[in-house]
DNA sequence: AGGCTGAGCGTAAACGCTTGCACAGACCGA
DNA sequence: TCGGTCTGTGCAAGCGTTTACGCTCAGCCT
């Protein structure tokens, strides 16, 4: 019922494999043919079985994106970035989420992927992680965001001077015991986690500041897991004056919490969070942003320039971050206010 | 170089239609001889070849999600509770924003998904949107979220008594001037827009209150917008004392916005959003909370009942909604104070 | 004993493209 | 004029499944 390949060469006058050529502006055609050839299949309203034509030339004509979440701000940002720039491609984007470890039925990505798409690109997973490790034995070109490979494309930021930045200006601003609110306990399917642990752990050795455990707490990366972090950490015997959050969305549990305990973020304790979530800004949040569509739509990129060029040299690309300084972080108040109740 | 269903055919001691039979489950299979045939695929580690299989069955294995939007919050949801129930499933999820009208070069899902899909899944975009309505030409089943549709399944809350349980919350609570912060300037491709209106409208009429354009300002769905808006209202001549947003994110502006005006939310001015942000419980905010993940599986799941099921009725299910009163809704204070000034 | 049923399996024809190869004719330089 | 190259086109062999149809044989009923 549905239109073939040969009703438009038969209308066209021409052989089917002409037809193929011509749509899909190979050389090697007579442009009067193409032509010709394009108009018929337009007013027949044709368009290729993709099932054929992927069968016939073994070609996936699609690219997965596997990503630990959806929902999530971040997530939903890069994806949207790389949704922008594959739907002006000839490519299909799969979707498929590796979820928490909670969900036990998950069926791990390569399974579900295998033999179905022609490249990945995958977000902030560590390339050890169970379920994704296993996409590199495809030899697939893959696209990594947040996290290097060898042989793998990549876009991201350097998490490590990102999260430095942030505890140097809590530094500058003359704190001394400088909390921290990760994510999960090591080690994470989740990779920037690391980096950004390196980077606040450098910066406080670099001052001569202490690094303790007791100055740690996990916040999931979720609002409610920031605000218990925090709340743990201020009922620590030694409670920081000023947190680095990992992220922007664990910085706001994090300012509640405060609030509850009566504290006032930057007067009492200063927070620095991570992301450039637009909800800091009405928060008052200090934070680091980082370009985040523009991380999702440049591996996209990365990774058609990979399919179209499949012997050339893998890039590297990381992109700029910068700091937005807020009401969330303000100068040290002196000893005797800081130490002193609680 | 890849297995084909001919080496398991060959290893297995079989005929390739009993390999297929046997490893898609079809009656008809000694259960001995399947359990052969799966060792051996699992051993040679074989998958089939979805191009093939879908060429020869003519099915396309897949289904689309359309959305306007990936980033935002409720639409990362859906997706999210969409890609649950469908990652269980055999069916490829394919991705398809629809964009903001300015992305000029956007190419419409379906042109981009012609042949490629067996049903699609409609997020919040009323049925006559260019670029959606063409799906339907397709006849393939369809799960519309938050619109409905004849012949379609859908899924989605009662956006007309959601609202007005928010206004008439408001009217309890002694407000005669209810501000709206909408979406866009109807007609919008946003669908439950429409709903919130009149439902917003009825309860001021049920109450004899006013409904004026006055009253009215567009938030665009975006927190920024939201500002805007409530920013707008507040300079009008006879501002609102109370205020109904048809998003939790409008309503977080709105906050921001009676905060920069030196007024406390609540207190002197009410605001109800709309949605069950996760933030709102942060910022305090009286909401009205749709399960939104929920939604989204729902949705999936129906379709996939459509997929297996082609003959039966469609359905239409509407989920239960529910108000979470928080701080930012308050007793209207007396006249004097809230017409005073300004 | 003969026929009927149904379970289990194999044969082979699609499915609708892509692409290697061959070929005809135009064009060109010697 | 003649071989050579290049352009535009057609032929037909795949690509790896699914599935209609047909066959065999065991079990069962008359």
């Amino acid at each position: 019922m549905a239109m073939t390949i040969r009703d438009i060469a038969r209308e066209a006058g021409v052989s089917t494999a002409t037809v193929s050529r011509a749509l899909r502006g190979l050389p090697n055609v007579d442009p009067v043919t193409r032509e010709r050839v394009r108009q018929v299949a337009e007013r027949l309203d044709y368009v290729v079985s993709p099932a054929a034509s992927r069968l016939a030339s073994g070609r996936a004509g699609s690219i997965a994106v596997i990503t630990p979440y959806i929902a999530r701000w971040y997530f939903g940002r890069v994806l949207s970035g790389i949704e922008k720039v594959l739907q002006a491609s000839e490519l299909d984007l799969l979707l498929s989420s590796i979820g928490d470890p909670s969900e036990t039925h998950r069926v791990p990505p390569h399974r579900k992927l295998r033999r179905r798409v022609d490249g990945f690109l995958v977000i902030s997973l560590s390339t050890e992680t169970e379920g994704v490790s296993e996409i590199f034995e495809a030899d697939l070109p893959v696209a990594l965001i947040d996290t290097q490979r060898e042989g793998c494309w990549s876009v991201g930021i350097d998490d490590v001077a990102g999260a430095r930045m942030a505890v140097q200006h809590l530094i500058n601003l003359g704190h001394e015991r400088i909390g921290l609110i990760s994510g999960r306990p090591l080690p994470t399917p989740f990779r920037p986690e690391e980096n950004r642990w390196i980077g606040y752990r450098d910066a406080l050795l670099d001052a001569n500041l202490a690094v303790e455990t007791d100055l740690e707490a996990c916040g999931h990366f979720t609002i409610e897991g920031g605000e218990r972090a925090m709340t743990t950490m201020l009922a620590r015997p030694h409670p920081p004056t000023a947190v680095f959050a990992m992220s922007d969305e664990m910085a706001f549990g994090a300012l509640r919490s405060l609030r509850a305990h009566g504290l006032q973020p930057g007067r009492d304790v200063s927070v620095v969070g991570f992301d450039g979530h637009e909800m800091s800004e009405h928060l008052d949040l200090t934070t680091i942003v980082q370009p985040v569509e523009e991380i999702g739509a440049r591996a996209a990129q990365s990774l058609l320039e990979a399919l179209d060029h499949p012997t050339r040299e893998p890039h590297q690309v990381t992109l700029p971050l910068s700091m937005v300084v807020r009401g969330s972080t303000a100068l040290r108040r002196s000893r005797t206010h800081d130490d002193g109740d609680r």
